[in-house]
Order: structure tokens, then sequence, then C-alpha cells
DNA sequence: TAGATTGTTAATCGATTAACAATC
DNA sequence: TAGATTGTTAATCGATTAACAATC
């Protein structure tokens, strides 16, 4: 991939683009304008167009944008073409949710283990996978080219796994735990805040019946 | 809650001025200066007082902020002094795993039940709860006066059950379904999209790769 | 060609940071 | 009182929207 320098703003908004973009593709659509995809997604037509031109632009004056075109543009920028493996880390609720989470292995995520350090976990099974050992861990990095890290163990954990895992080079970490882990440059962090996610909502709540 | 009328922007970042709190408290640090905050938060001391001043400002000069106090304040902003039920609308992997979920109880939101229409998962247990038909949902929330739904339904299905619990007088819904829900303006909107967080981090790794 | 719609430049709006008087 | 630190005003920066020439 190419470019950075792109502003978090618009770079947050491609996934949804890319999810528009999906729907339309398995609707048929053929060609779409910024005007049309705006009223669907509810943004205004400029910001469209000035998000793509980011990226060059991919559309045509006095047509628009090709659907499959724009589609598969917007994966590749995602990084979506790229197969990418990944394990778990923490077989509790959350890590086991996310085996059986659909959606991932559609975008070019392979999930390749689960991984815990409890005995009484060790071992089990959570749909096709069995639970291993955080002691396997470097082992699986290193030999299967692991990319991801899913951490899903209790925050006071978090960080430590962070810090192993971004040593064994690994590229990003899907953080699900409570905390903001501090992670060498190699290394980038996405938060699921769940919590903080629900006090936001809340917050609507309470704002709408002021 | 009386104030409305600050940026999203603000109100986005008070559950980890929360979270920050919540720590200071439980170490013991009775008052902490915008200095000291932003260093641990990693973010500008002024943006820390231009947040709060939205509020009306909870500190004083020359002594800066008691964490209490503070804790308290951001707290009842963000609606947590409120006790508020919910429902878990999906007893999938997603459901269910919201269901074990910590966190919640913690923060003022009880759990009350957890609907699905498949007749195969009517009637088991997740948990403490045993899974109810969704013929039950209306009696439930009406009786128990039920604030938030969870939908943790396949996408196909969500808006359907956006569109019941908000004719049934739900306020809020944490949305895990991966569509853009439309609700009528009793009802607020919190979206959680994995697939789309996990898409960023596939594009932060893959600009970090370039 | 005429109409449509882009990509881009310019204008506006909002959010962040800096500065400082007020005051504990 | 003197020092510290707020709340707020002003300055800067960035993001969004509007406008339009370029061009398919």
């Amino acid at each position: 991939m190419r470019n950075n320098g792109i502003s978090r703003a618009v770079t947050k908004r491609l996934p949804r683009y890319y999810r528009y973009l999906t729907a339309l593709k398995e609707q048929g659509v053929e060609r779409i304008s910024s005007k049309e995809l705006s009223e669907k997604m509810k943004v205004t037509a400029s910001q469209i167009r000035q998000d793509f031109s980011n990226f060059g632009g991919f559309g045509q004056q006095g047509y628009g944008y090709n659907v499959d075109y724009l589609y598969k543009e917007i994966g590749k920028i995602l990084g979506l073409d790229t197969e990418r493996k990944m394990v778990i880390i923490g077989a509790g609720r959350m890590g086991q949710a996310l085996v059986y989470y659909q959606g991932f292995s559609k975008r070019g995520f392979t999930l390749t283990g689960i991984f815990d350090k409890a005995p009484s976990v060790i071992g089990t099974k959570v749909g096709d996978f069995t639970v291993q050992s955080l002691d396997e861990l470097e082992q699986v990095i290193k030999d299967n080219d692991i990319k991801i890290a899913v951490i899903a163990v209790p925050k006071l954990a978090a960080q430590e796994v962070a810090d192993t895992v971004c040593d064994l080079g690994v590229e990003g970490i899907w953080n699900f735990a409570l905390v903001d882990l501090k992670v060498p440059s190699n290394c980038v962090v996405e938060n699921v805040h769940l919590v903080e996610s629900l006090m936001n909502l809340a917050y609507n709540i309470s704002v709408k019946e002021s």
C-alpha cells in the first residue's frame, strides 16, 4: 500500500463506504453517482468526492463511479486483498464469541488459533479450535506468520500480552481489554471498548430525556 | 439530565475520562490538575479544561480537580447514576457473549432477559437466563420498564427488531448488526460494528507497511 | 454536441490549542 | 501574600461544504 498522510477522519469512513458498495454490488448496481450514494448514506456528495479524491479519484465525469471498480479499490486501500492470519488471546466469553464470529474470514482474516493461560481451559474445544497454552504462542506466531493478535484477556493482563506479541512481530492488535496499550511503532492498535460504547449510548439517552 | 448542544467530539471523550478517573480513585489519588491528567491520557491540558468547561467546570484555580467529585459528576453526565434495564435480542454467539460480559452491571445497566425467535434455542439456558421467545418481548418490555435493547441478530432481521422495540418505548438501541438502523426520534442508536473496526486495523497495518 | 458529474479549489464551519486574566 | 491552576477568550488548525471549471 502506498499512501499515508490521509486524515483519520477520512480513513475511518472507508469501511462504511465498503459496506454500502458491497450491498450495491449484491443488488447488481453497476454505477452510482456521488449524489445517489450520498442520499443512501446520509452524507454530502461533496464529502464523498473529497474522500475519494484523497486516493486519486475513482470516478469519471458525467458518469459517476463504477460500483465494482470502486468496491475493489477501496478493498485494496483497506488491505482486504491480503490474507492476514490472526490469533485470539484469551479464551473467556469474548474470546470464544470471536472464534464464532463470522465476517472475518469473508474479509481476508484467517483465524489460526486461540490461547489462554488457565490450565482449566487449555485443551478444551471452541468451535473447530482447541485452546492452546500461552506457552505455545511464540512458536505458533513465528511458524505461521501471524499478523494480528486479538487481545481478549482481563485488563490487568493485557499490556503484558501486547508486549509479547509485538516482540514476536505481530503488526496489529485488536484490543478488547479496557486499557490503553503502549506499543512500539512497529505495532498498531485498534480498540474495541464495549463499555465505553454503552456509556455513549447512556449519555445520548440522558440528553434526549432532558 | 440537562445540557444538550455539546459537540459529539467532546461527549465521545467522556467515557475515557471516566475510566481514568476510576483508576485514579482506586489508586487513592485525591486531586489532579489538567496538566497531570493530560500527561497520563496523552491529550492536551487545554482540551481537558475546555471539555470540562462545557459542563460548567469542575475545578478550582490553584488546586485542580477533586478526583472523587469529578468522577461523580462525569458519571452523572453519562447517566450512570440511573439504573437502566436492558434486554438482549438474538441469542447467537454475540448475544450469548454479551450475557456473560461484565462491566454492564457495574455501571448501572441491568440485564433483564435474552430473546430469540429460533425454537431450537428458546428455553435453553445462557448463564442465569433462559432464552425467551420473541413473542414474549412486548410483554416483558412493558412490564419491566426496559430502556435499552441490544440488537444481536443477523443484519437482515435487525431493522424489524428495531422497529418493534422503538414502538414499545425503548429509548436506546445498542446495535451489533452490520446495518444502519432507521429509528424514530424517541430512540437513539449506538453502533458496534466489529468488522469495520477490524478493517480500520487492517488499513492501519497496510499504511504502516507502505 | 449537450448534459451530467467528477475532481479540485475556495469558503465556511467546527474543533483544538495557546494564552492569559481571574482567583483559589 | 505568592504560586498554581482554572475557566475562558482568542488564534490556529483541520475538516466539511459549496462552487465550478474540466471533461467524459
